[in-house]
DNA sequence: TAAAATGGTTTAAATAATAAACCAATTTAT
DNA sequence: ATAAATTGGTTTATTATTTAAACCATTTTA
């Protein structure tokens, strides 16, 4: 009935990021940021988690001459994010 | 887009609590315990904080000669409970 | 060239979740 | 009758998480 929901998910902005990351496919930190309405550092915590889960992938690179983190999604992240959803869906309907 | 969810509700626990609260209307403790399958420990942390919150109605008698401990859902609780339904699935879908 | 802004990371403090220990009473077994 | 186990919990303590605050390097603006 209650599956255990993962516990990197049932996060407020690590989900946030995920929910965005699914739809867009990937997107620069400070567009996280905004979406998520997060701070800088607290953002930078979580990607490293979801990074070091392997749902996303971080790439660093430069726009012009700042620094640019760019996120990916990944298929074991997709994964986990539907099978997140799917579990949830016990706990609220 | 991404409004704040609820932290009392948004903990595995307690929405589990919640879930099955708003289905029944009243249970006792150790039907929560078993459904939930929690320690009896966390979920009498978890009613307290439900209670305080008064999202649930706690009462305690007996059954015969053991304590019974029996929770209600409130009618805030109740609203609360839909209120981040309504929220989290800007997260999910 | 000093001040402010950008794009972050790291560290540290506050909060929360969980498990472990405990308690009072009751029931079961000896 | 009494010891051991079970029931129905609560309290306390450990661990993990979240969050904020401080910081860093560089760049842009005044």
């Amino acid at each position: 009935m209650f599956k255990p929901l993962d516990p990197l998910l049932h996060s407020q902005l690590r989900l946030a990021v995920m929910s965005l990351l699914i739809g867009l496919e990937e997107a620069e930190f400070t567009f996280l940021r905004e979406k998520t309405e997060s701070t800088a550092g607290n953002l930078s915590v979580q990607l490293d988690k979801l990074e070091k889960a392997g749902y996303i992938s971080i790439e660093k690179s430069f726009k012009g001459k700042r620094p640019l983190t760019t996120c990916k999604i990944t298929t074991e992240g997709v994964k986990a994010f539907e099978a997140y959803v799917e579990n949830l869906k016990n706990y609220i309907s």
